[in-house]
DNA sequence: AAGCTCCCCAACCGCATGAAG
DNA sequence: CCTTCATGCGGTTGGGGAGCT
């Protein structure tokens, strides 16, 4: 059960605009403005359309600074770093381009930048739906853990106990503010395997046997290096987070992006500390 | 030329959020 | 607080043009 209609169906016109329409509303937007209320904007302009039709035609074609054409290199640069590190957040993607809207975004990486990045071979696996929306990277566990292989992410969200021990150590769902799994992979396995730079993690372990990664393509590296004999096991949770902070937080700039601070106390902390976004 | 398929993109839909009362 | 409602957002749809047979 959706919320009411904003408006009368049967009585707006629907469909495609047509110039007449594009001139009221145009007329009238740069007039008097939105008053802040596209609900009754329509009717104020003489248009028959609802508010949201109105609201969406202005913002995604009438505007005077929308950039009409072809995208550019730098353009799909942009595009691709940034659903890489924030998925499908497409208002935010296009907030870094100007003149662009998030619909002009989201069509154009699914009819053409997606096929484009596929045939020159940048992407090679779709990345989960899911983990696009959720405020972790994964989870990892081992053999005789007291956590259910398999979780979505949601499931883990849900339950606030993912914490899980092994023999060694104990272990913990990472979060990452919506970063993908495949983004966090392959910039840690990037810097650690640069020689040029000193993260002081250097024991990076082979795949361990039973990781479940909520990106079903990307798990091995990712779970092992934060896993026994990985991260965890070896540097401590500090550490880890110190890690990661740099990886994933320093230089983000996203409107409305708090940098986090690591959350003190003991581990349970680390481990709820998503939980309150 | 006609019919068909594919692709693009404008527009719609329903949900989440937050402000206002 | 609780309810209502406008706005913003991402997912989806479908009309129509282009290209192919």
């Amino acid at each position: 059960m959706g919320r009411a209609p904003c408006c009368d169906k049967n009585n707006v016109k629907r469909g495609p605009w047509s110039p007449e329409e594009d001139a009221i509303l145009k007329s009238y937007v740069e007039t008097y403005g939105t008053g802040g209320n596209w609900i009754s904007l329509p009717k104020k302009a003489g248009l028959r359309r609802c508010g949201k039709s109105c609201r969406l035609r202005w913002l995604n074609y009438l505007r005077p600074d929308i950039k009409h054409g072809g995208f550019t290199e730098e353009e799909d640069e942009v595009i691709y770093r940034l659903y890489n590190e924030i998925g499908t957040r497409w208002s935010v993607i296009a907030s870094r381009l100007p003149g662009r809207t998030d619909n002009d975004v989201k069509n154009y990486w699914n009819t053409k930048l997606k096929k484009k990045l596929f045939s020159s071979g940048r992407m090679t696996t779709m990345m989960n739906p899911n983990i696009l929306s959720s405020n972790f990277v994964g989870s990892y566990l081992t053999e005789g853990s007291s956590v259910p292989v398999g979780l979505e992410p949601q499931e883990v969200m849900a339950n606030q106990t993912h914490q899980f021990h092994n023999k060694y150590e104990t272990y913990a769902v990472l979060p990452c503010y919506g970063r993908t799994l495949n983004n966090v992979e392959q910039e840690m396995c990037s810097i650690i395997s640069s020689s040029s730079q000193d993260h002081s993690f250097t024991s990076i372990p082979n795949s361990s046997p039973a990781i479940t990664g909520v990106d079903s393509t990307s798990t091995g590296s990712f779970g092992g290096s934060m896993g026994e004999g990985g991260f965890c096991a070896d540097h401590g949770m500090q550490q880890v987070w110190d890690f990661v902070n740099e990886l994933l937080f320093e230089e983000d700039e996203t409107p409305g992006f708090d940098q986090p601070s690591f959350p003190t106390g003991n581990l349970q902390s680390f481990v709820n500390w998503p939980m309150n976004l």
